[in-house]
RNA sequence: CGGGGAGUGGCGCAGCCUGGUAGCGCAUCUGUUUUGGGAACAGAGGGUCGCAGGUUCGAAUCCUGUCUCCCCGACCA
């Protein structure tokens, strides 16, 4: 596959569904998960309309419906973060390379993948074409971020003087840039968009408690918003932020059974407080080094809801962060009765924008644009709307249109869209309550199917190895026990899961106590963690 | 960054080996007939064949370089 699937009308597969007389479902992609589920994940992005290639490297153009979800994200993850008390601020892009230096785990972590400016104007090569001015040699030259803890350091360390200006909890919404050798959209891009909390604390207790809070922040975010569950706790010390004394996850199962790190959040300790002299005098009059946190998300969990969500017909979003919740289709036939029609759509529309569901005003879309209803109904299948509604000018003769939703696509005993038809009044009561029950079914979906995945019981190797190959369709996840090796013998119990592709994705922070023997070295287990391949 | 594959109208592809100046399906536009659930027929528009060099009378096709994408690996908040 050279390039992105079409996402015009597909050459249909028809399907016999087992259990079911000859009903066949045309579905809206060309490629089904269980067949190709990184080539399906692709076309989903395109038959969505979410994003497309940009021609630079790793870079992506992300299209309307597309950032209009980032946007819905943005929207509730600030209104999350402000209530926390953090306070926005902006920072700039280029970040001086000695910031980088100071802070040896940190430059370890990001030299490899940092994009740096060395030059700040172009000349004519004689060529007709541009190049550099080697005379305008920056004499330092300017990373671009890949992340902010240094250059937001410095800040913190001009803003604060006393235990009165702790703590200090600061926010910014921006692109970072890590250049990646591999790249998918949205899950890994080498430009992304993020929002990173910096925070800068008087000890470790009140670093803990901010880290804590931002990991319970983004899994309520991830479950609530997204309607993605995911598992919050620590990383192993080989998965730690440069830099980081402790690092946290949130970790979400994809549909074919990997796990996707869904958000991150450090305690820090006083490592950029001493790489960047962030103290402050206590109340004994003494100085002191700030403990210092930062957390993170990015659009990467678009590609989290597109593999915890899509079906074989495309995107399904969860009604919190659907740009339009409810689409309403016209059936106009390019003639004077569709002044009318459009007008009893315009009703509907209004009825149902001044109601409320999720805590918000819902946001109902009329496409009006012209073209087929039909072409239409599956251009927002395939993106997802969550209720799609069309509307003829029988129904509308009848007080009636016709409701479709997304997450109940089709009838399974026709293999036909399961469309509901009702009066416009009735469907207007209960709306709201329509796509809180979409946002709940969705969760609770995306929940049982990783339930259902995680394995326990686990005690050897061996029965690790059995089990990825006797599940090579959807392993899933594994909770094991362990010793929690450190350094070297950590080391060597990952080069054993990397044989199996796998890696150690957290330490649930509400698993269970361990109660038996590692399973990498036979000693008493003191914790659980989680085992599983992952983007 | 290593190995493999691929770039030809909006999308999916054929043509390339054996150079002769671009074709198919879908989509789009127009017309006609239809139409209550993903309409049919007819006609039309749309492409400097990723980009740059080279070989040649002539390059989508052969050669070299380069960019981008996909898969596997390494790496990776």
């Amino acid at each position: 596959m050279a390039r992105l699937p079409r996402h015009g009308r597909p050459n249909f597969h028809h399907r016999t569904q087992p259990g079911h007389t000859m009903s066949a479902i045309r579905h809206a992609l060309t490629i089904k998960r269980e067949d190709d589920f990184a080539a399906w994940y692709q076309e989903v992005i395109s038959a969505a309309d979410m994003a497309e290639e940009s021609g630079v490297r790793g870079c992506m153009v992300i299209k309307p419906w597309g950032y209009g979800i980032w946007e819905r994200i943005q929207r509730l993850m600030d209104d999350r973060i402000k209530a926390a008390g953090v306070q926005n601020c902006y920072f700039p892009i280029f970040i001086p390379l000695k910031n980088f230096e100071r802070e040896a785990s940190h430059v370890e972590g990001f030299a490899k993948e940092m994009a740096v400016v060395t030059h700040h104007r172009l000349i004519s090569d004689g060529k007709g074409g541009l190049i550099p001015d080697p005379e305008a040699k920056l004499e330092e030259p300017l990373v671009v971020r890949p992340t902010s803890e240094t250059i937001i350091g410095d800040a913190m360390a001009r803003w604060i003087r006393s235990w009165r200006d702790l703590p200090l909890l600061t926010n910014q919404w921006a692109n970072v840039v890590r250049w990646e050798m591999r790249t998918r959209m949205f899950l890994r891009t080498s430009e992304f968009l993020w929002q990173e909390g910096h925070t800068a604390h008087a000890d470790r207790t009140d670093a803990l408690a901010e880290t804590h809070r931002a990991l319970e922040m983004y899994r309520a975010c991830a479950e609530d918003d997204l309607a993605m569950p995911v598992i919050a706790g620590e990383k192993p010390e080989n998965e730690r932020f440069p830099g980081a004394v402790e690092t946290w996850s949130i970790e979400a199962m994809m549909q074919d059974g990997k796990a996707l790190q869904a958000g991150t959040s450090h305690y820090l300790g006083t490592n950029f407080a001493h790489a960047a002299g962030i103290q402050y005098q206590d109340k004994e009059g003494g100085q002191q080094f700030c403990h210092t946190t930062s957390w993170g998300v990015s659009t990467r969990l678009i590609g989290g809801i597109i593999m915890v969500h899509g079906d074989d017909d495309g995107l399904r979003v969860p009604p919190a962060i659907a740009p339009h919740q409810i689409v309403i289709i016209p059936m106009l036939r390019e003639a004077p009765e569709d002044e009318a029609l459009v007008a009893y759509c315009e009703e509907l529309r209004a009825m149902l924008a001044s109601q409320r569901a999720l805590d918000e005003r819902l946001r109902v879309m009329l496409d009006v644009k012209p073209g087929k209803a039909a072409a239409k109904r599956w251009d927002w299948v395939r993106k997802g709307a969550p209720l799609i509604i069309e509307v003829g000018s029988r129904d509308m003769a009848e007080g009636k249109l016709a409701l479709l939703r997304r997450d109940q696509l089709w009838n399974a005993d026709n293999g036909k869209p399961a469309f509901q038809f009702l009066t416009r009044e009735d469907f207007a009561a209960q709306a709201a309550s329509l796509l809180e029950a979409i946002q709940q079914a969705l969760f609770n979906q995306a929940r049982t199917r990783r339930d259902a995945n995680i394995t326990r019981g686990v005690t050897t190797m061996d029965e690790v190895a059995a089990h990825f190959a006797d599940n090579q369709a959807r392993p899933g996840w594994l909770e094991v026990q362990w010793s929690k090796p450190t350094g070297e013998a950590l080391e060597a119990v990952t080069e054993r899961l990397k044989a199996h592709k796998l890696t150690i994705r957290n330490v649930p922070r509400d698993g269970s106590p361990a109660d038996g023997l590692c399973i990498f070295t036979g000693a008493p287990a003191v914790e659980r963690i989680l085992v599983a391949r992952a983007y």
